[in-house]
DNA sequence: AAAGTCAATGTAAACGTTTACAATGGCGAA
DNA sequence: TTCGCCATTGTAAACGTTTACATTGACTTT
């Protein structure tokens, strides 16, 4: 791979740096001969302008950071697909870093921006991968920031998500309106914002409907299929089974009815499983799972779109998207009336 | 996000830029006294280095890209992880490109080395993402890559994969093994060496075992859920249905047993089902699912050590990287003896 | 013919680093 | 005292661009 720059190519078209750099940028301010030799050249040496150049000149990048847990969780597939493609067409490219819940990780990558290798970072995480200086004003001190499905708690940042609360509170009304009352519940982190909220949700069903809540029955664990399958063998391990288990992840669910069909149990039948996300292979799994399903492909067009506006001077209007979320009633859960 | 730079920092430390640099990047070669005025000055302002410019003089990154035909195929989780584990280890940041199959993002990722934005590439793709002029020297056009699963065909470019053809003959030879004569089979994306070599192994383990093979029952689709399930509808409604369907990955699988459940039929009395990569969420299927299992970890490790290797200036021992497969025995197929 | 306009091009500074080379000064050896 | 050594620091060039400003010369207007 050899280095050509756009010396070379301005003294192998007769013409000075200027004039290259014009024709490649703005090809109308150049006379049609002098562009000609010029693209000769380029097309010649294969040039390609060097981008460390070009964005240490114009001080921007035209990459956006994506932050992701664990690019293996299916569940933020959609996002980032219309992430990638809405960027794509404002003339962003989109690096994905894949964190493995590191915070190390996600400090790494976000210093991306910080260290002018991209112009902004969407995150889904609840964690700040900065340190900012609370006594002086915060808005100064962030870069171009956009939480996905992820509340970082600080106001100046924007973030795009479902309502999460009444997301699992309409999953649980649905359990209870099936005549469920024995409903056990796992949870993903309890640390991050979205399962707190799902788990609050919970909580206010059950209540309104006047079931009282056994606390054995709520499981923490985190949004893996592992903690799903687990934690699902402990429930059919002890003597009163729940009617219901409602995990608060797909890819838990999955864990979830693995560990029910490897108990000789039968779903719908012996137990319901609701889960939440709707990730892809729900829909394929046996029986087909019912759960709540995000409007993915609209919250990473929204987490884009702002991103990209913040990205170019515009302050957005609001700081709170919050998109609906819906009810997919499947296989995996039945009504015991 | 205010932006200082490291002139600032040299003259609030009241030293020359050439100290802040060396405070920073070789401590020993300054004395206490200064180290400790420069990095006083470097904390109060948080002040991190420009990349642009860094990259701009030493012309390395530390960044990899990775470019991937689509993040959602659980298949390549297995290699990202270790990919980024072992790249973390030596001082470099992988960025993921998803490319949905485009060439044109394919290019657009690549050309990030082109432009110096990135020190290599690793290709989970078997187009070549940039011309080449094979009437010089192609060594000399090559940046840093490695392919990962998939080849080019071309010799200078070092590849890692498994025998894809001793394992579909694997894979195959199991149904034979099994009883199972009448077979049908769902290939992924023809173009791509490794649907290639996967057929052919099927092919010679039909031969091998004086099956002749009924060329009807050969699919040609692509390795994803949608097709798996399409294609096995369409088989299942034929006059003559064949007793097993071999997917040439676990994706196809997937919505090969969504089209058999939706069929009313049941695995792996009515028809057994042989997958290929062994993604996580296959021993979860019910029935889980008998495939192929790819050394993924092995694998990523493998390509990341090369091209660190190739980035810093060794030259790799060997170009083909072959690891070991193994077939994982499940229960979506059965003996008919 | 002189003045003014304008399109096309060139010159040089700037972006933020690293690093070869030069300069400084303290200290021990002769 | 003089010299050389060495540790520490500074100066300035270089990396590859973009762009404000200056220059040139052709053409129009008076």
């Amino acid at each position: 791979m050899s280095s050509v720059g756009i010396k070379h190519i301005a003294s192998l078209a007769g013409v000075s740096i200027a004039t290259v750099s014009r024709t490649l940028r703005d090809p109308e301010r150049v006379s049609e001969s002098t562009r000609a030799k010029v693209l000769k050249a380029v097309k010649e040496c294969g040039y390609t302008p060097n981008k460390l150049g070009v964005s240490l000149r114009t001080s921007r990048t035209g990459n956006i950071v994506v932050i992701i847990p664990d690019v293996s969780d299916s569940f933020n597939f959609g996002a980032i697909k219309s992430i990638e493609a809405y960027a794509q067409q404002r003339g962003y490219s989109i690096l994905l870093g894949d964190t493995q819940g590191s915070e190390e990780l996600e400090r790494t990558y976000a210093s991306m921006v910080r260290s002018r290798q991209a112009d902004g970072i969407i995150m889904f995480s609840h964690r700040l991968p900065f340190d900012i200086d609370y006594s002086i004003d915060v808005y100064e001190q962030l870069p171009p920031l956009v939480n996905s499905c992820e509340t970082m708690g600080i106001p100046a940042i924007p973030f795009v998500s479902i309502d999460n609360t009444q997301a699992a509170y309409d999953a649980t009304q649905h359990l209870i309106d099936s005549g469920h009352k024995d409903i056990a519940l796992i949870t993903g982190n309890i640390e991050s914002p979205s399962s707190q909220h799902r788990l609050e949700g919970f909580r206010k069903a059950m209540k309104d409907a006047g079931i009282p809540i056994n606390e054995d029955l709520i499981h923490y664990a985190t949004y893996s299929v592992e903690d799903g399958e687990s934690v699902t063998k402990e429930i059919l391990q002890k003597e009163k089974q729940p009617t219901a288990i409602f995990c608060l992840s797909d890819e838990m669910a999955l864990g979830c009815c693995s560990a029910i069909r490897n108990a000789g149990l039968h779903m719908p039948d012996d137990i319901s499983v609701m889960g939440f996300d709707d990730i892809p292979f729900s829909r394929y799994l046996s029986p087909p799972l019912t759960t709540i399903s995000q409007p993915t492909k609209e919250i990473g067009k929204t987490c884009i779109r702002l991103l990209l506006d913040i990205v170019e001077g515009k302050r957005p209007e609001k700081t709170e998207y919050i998109l609906p979320h819906k009810l997919v009633i499947r296989e995996s859960t039945r009504s015991i009336n």
